[in-house]
This record gives C-alpha cells, sequence and structure tokens, in this order.
DNA sequence: TGCATGTATGAACATTTATTCATATCTTTG
DNA sequence: CAAAGATATGAATAAATGTTCATACATGCA
C-alpha cells in the first residue's frame, strides 16, 4: 500500500539555493547579472547609466549581491568596479528563458 | 573613451525571470519541486507528510505555485494531486548547487 | 585647500511576502 | 444523512524586502 518516496535535497542545501535564488530574483539584481555575464566588469556608475537606478539604490543591491558573495568589487580611483564572483549565476537565467510562467 | 556595453535582456525578460524566481525561492517550494522532480505527482497529503509542513501553509504554497504556472493539480478522489508543469525549474537547483555563496 | 565626482551608509518608511487561525467545501463511507 | 478525512480559502498578523532621503566618505583636480 504505502509507497517509498524520493527526495534529494536536504534542508541545509535547500535553504543554501533559496538564499541564492532569492538574492537574484530581482529585476535589477538579474539585470545586473546580466550585464557581467557580458561585460567583465563594469563601474557602478556604467551600471546605474543603463539600468537607469537611482544612485544610493543601486548601491545597496550592490552591496547586498556582494554580500552574498554573487559579486566581487575593486575599487579603482574614485570609481568602484563590480564583476560576478559566481559564474554559475548567470546560468539561472538561460535555465529560466523558456519558462513558460503564467505572468 | 567611450566603450559599447553589452546587455541581452530587456525588462519584460528580466520582470519574467524575476517573477519565476522569486515563486521557487524559498526553502519549501524548493522543497516541493525537488519532491516533484523525482516523483511524477504526489498528494497534498504526502508532500505535507515528508516535509512536515502544516496543512493550510502547504496549501497556500501549492496554490501559489500552481497560479504561477509551475504546477499542475488533479483531483482524484478526496486527494489533490500536484505535479510540475514546468519542467525546466529543477534545473535551476541543479544550476544553483555548486555555487558557492556566503551564508 | 576646496570643490566636484563617485560611491556607501543608515534610518525611516512603504510594499510585499509568509504564516497562522478559523472556517468552508468536497468526497467517501458507515 | 451524519461524520471523518483531504484540501482550500480568506482575513489578520508578522516578518522580510525594497525604496527613499539625507548625509558621509574618499578620490582627484583646480
Amino acid at each position: 500500500m504505502s509507497e517509498v518516496i524520493a527526495y534529494k535535497l536536504n534542508k541545509a542545501k535547500l535553504e543554501k539555493a533559496a538564499y541564492i535564488l532569492k538574492t537574484v530574483a530581482h529585476p535589477t539584481r538579474l539585470a545586473i547579472v546580466d550585464l557581467l555575464s557580458l561585460n567583465s566588469r563594469l563601474s557602478v556608475n556604467e551600471i546605474g547609466d543603463i539600468l537607469e537606478v537611482e544612485q544610493s539604490l543601486l548601491s545597496h543591491h550592490l552591496t547586498t549581491m556582494k554580500l552574498k558573495g554573487i559579486l566581487r568589487s575593486e575599487k579603482e580611483g574614485q570609481s568602484v568596479y563590480y564583476s560576478l564572483k559566481e559564474k554559475d549565476i548567470p546560468k539561472l537565467i538561460e535555465c529560466i528563458e523558456n519558462c513558460d510562467c503564467n505572468m
């Protein structure tokens, strides 16, 4: 009567995955990932110009992403350049592009 | 002086991607995806027993995921069976598993 | 040194999302 | 038809996230 039910991930792994996904699950932050997957590094200013996001808000997003291990940054003169630290993240976008959701 | 900066995704695509990611970026909901990627369908009860999530909360999660196009459901007797509608979603988990974030 | 530019920070506020609780609905069975 | 089991719903509340605003800090240059 009772069947065996398979499951793969443990709680810790699920929490880690959710943590990363949450960080990236935002249009602006996804755009940043997208941008940095095509341009190896960009300054805050450059990103802000392209995405048209207000300076402070952008800085908050970048700080969050860096804090969570998705980006790295290097200061150079008065600019700060950000780049992708976690190379697998752009794959997420790819994984999703052909999903057929109900928006 | 000025360089060309490449970007790939438009606003609509980014929003769609963020929308899907947000839906999945939760430990319980990821667990549901995981479970349903290994078991073609499961009843609410079965899922609840395995994940130890309270009935009503689980139902809310399932409803949300169905609404957003990630799951489908079919009623059979007194049970409701859920299964993955969007086959690409499990890949997300896979994409993320070897990410090295700062938790 | 003083001003302009680029970036970060922190607190306040706004919005969204998650959880709980009580209750409703549907189905099966005695 | 009444009771039990499975699931859904909706409102209330709680918690997490996003955004804004004012201001601070650092660097480079006149």
